[in-house]
DNA sequence: ACGAAAAAGTTGACCCGTCAACCTTTTCAT
DNA sequence: ATGAAAAGGTTGACGGGTCAACTTTTTCGT
């Protein structure tokens, strides 16, 4: 139950601590598990379902494609999330009759509940997470955000 | 093919840009991409064998629930993936007099060779990683991980 | 020194997320 | 105006990762 039985010295190439990409895995792996936490304490939806919920409550009706284009999931991932809300009753799918390939997605009266029972509790997270950086940290944060993803880009090199 | 197109202005808590979960997420997912396609072209290991295998090498005889630790994976991932490594001959286990439930792991000669023709492509990019940042902002980083994760471990709240 | 509890691993079930194949509808070039 | 290409979406298959149950071995309190 306790971590601190490292074996040897170890003579790593960079000591584990500071490897940016093990460090933002384990981040990111605390951050869901958290958001999913609380969101099975408040109407338990599934963090994918939430983030669908989001986009159409920014843009009230919206398409599959363009929640899969804005929250960068796959578009299976999408399809499969939006049957389930579908069948939930939290969201309701309206024919386009200017394009029959898609449809119009919107939440439902059930799920604008189900939303707004889960909003609070996350956006006051959200709002925590970035209340623990000063503004300078958190330019310098984003702005770093934005250069390391950008290298991850790269397609080429190593 | 583009992503310009959000369809109205839409009145989010916070512009989907600035929400550092978000942003995290989609680095992380970047990242490993990355470093699968890096593990791809140069022998041919998975990410997690990759992890495994970075332990072994730094630890030299091992157990399968020290390398669970210290890469902070579950065990049945790390039971299965030193199960492929020994299959695959590039690590061998060896029983322990001392503890019959625990079995010391190496590497083999051929995974020390796949490991070595890696190695210097994943280190050259974790330092290019980290040198896409100057020392300030690295520690500002650093920083701001820490504290996120305090946070994130926080399983109270919200 | 004995029985309970804990640790190491293994296995099966399950969800998440990605990839590729596919179908239908729309667009667009000629 | 027709055929090729592209876009929207669905589905099946698969690997990654977690959880819980279980077996075996070890530890430890009394």
């Amino acid at each position: 139950m306790d971590n601190s039985l490292s074996p040897q010295a170890g003579q790593q190439e960079r000591p584990l601590e500071q490897r940016l990409t093990y460090r933002l895995a384990r981040l990111h792996v605390k951050l869901n598990a958290q958001a999913t936490r609380v969101l099975r304490q408040h109407g338990g939806l599934t963090l994918v379902q939430w983030r669908v919920l989001v986009m159409l409550n920014a843009f009230t009706e919206t398409t599959a494609g363009q929640v899969a284009r804005m929250t960068r999931f796959d578009k299976a991932l999408i399809s499969r999330t939006v049957k389930s809300l579908i069948l939930a009753g939290l969201v309701k799918a309206r024919s386009d009759d200017s394009d029959q390939r898609q449809q119009l997605l919107s939440m439902t009266a059930s799920g604008a509940r189900v939303f707004g029972e889960a909003a609070p509790h996350m956006y006051a997270r959200q709002n925590a997470l970035l209340a623990s950086m000063d503004a300078t940290e958190r330019e310098v944060m984003f702005d770093a955000l934005d250069r390391l993803e950008e290298f991850a880009d790269r397609a080429d090199a190593f």
